[in-house]
DNA sequence: GGCCAGGACACCA
DNA sequence: TGGTGTCATGGC
């Protein structure tokens, strides 16, 4: 069943590119683990003012944030909401990374398990950082994957954990799957089914009359 | 003008 | 262990 889900999701929109990058930041990647922390409970294209501001400023790269104020970069980043509580996250996320002293190096050893150890980083967050930026095979569930599996009736938990071990025990070993999947659960969730035109081919159309 | 978004954590019973 | 409050802007 989550195979055949992905397949429909993936015929019905098409592959999401994610994660995007503005190819403005060197590594790439850099950016992937800033918008992770920044798109919290946060609509992207509010993320997305928050990191245009920190590009233009040119403040974006690890030094930089390092050295910023809090306060400042907490202006900077105020579009993304939660704004001091995230500026203050993403000062101590950048001091962790540049502590495997550099980037690159932070992607190839950091495991999943110092990610949860760091205060502001939850299963989620860790989980994007992941596979995004780092790119290991880990599946990111989200609130719209719980809602879309358990109103399937395929799933009967909230369980984290136990949710991701069903999904990774079922995909094939294959990293784009992973990031396509997660995105395409994201688009499906937000899409509101009562709307056409989703819903006159709506990939699961069991689930389609709620607003899922 | 209300609702919610690509969460996480502290606090409490 | 589970429920609740807090953090907050901006689009729809």
């Amino acid at each position: 069943m989550i195979l055949k889900v992905y397949t429909k999701l993936l015929n019905h929109f098409g592959p999401q590119g994610w994660w995007p990058t503005s190819k403005l930041v060197e590594p790439p990647e850099w950016e992937v683990c800033v918008g992770a922390i920044l798109t919290q409970n946060t609509n992207w294209k509010n993320v997305e003012k928050a990191l245009t501001n920190l590009k233009i400023a040119d403040v974006i790269d690890p030094d930089s944030i390092m050295k910023m104020n809090t306060d400042k970069l907490a202006e900077l980043i105020k579009p993304s909401g939660f704004y001091n509580q995230k500026a203050e996250r993403l000062k101590r996320f950048t001091e962790f990374v540049m502590e495997k002293e550099s980037v690159q190096n932070f992607l190839k050893t950091v495991t999943r398990e110092e990610l949860l150890a760091f205060n502001g980083i939850g299963p989620e967050t860790a989980d994007s950082i992941l596979l995004y930026a780092c790119g290991r095979k880990q599946f990111v569930v989200d609130a719209y994957t719980k809602r879309i599996f358990n109103r399937m009736g395929v799933i009967d938990t909230e369980n984290y954990e136990q949710i991701r071990n069903m999904f990774e025990e079922k995909l094939p070993n294959n990293i784009r799957v992973y990031r396509e999947y997660h995105a395409l659960l994201v688009k499906l969730g937000k899409t509101n089914c009562k709307k056409e035109p989703v819903c006159s081919t709506c990939p699961l159309t069991k689930i389609c009359k709620k607003k899922i």
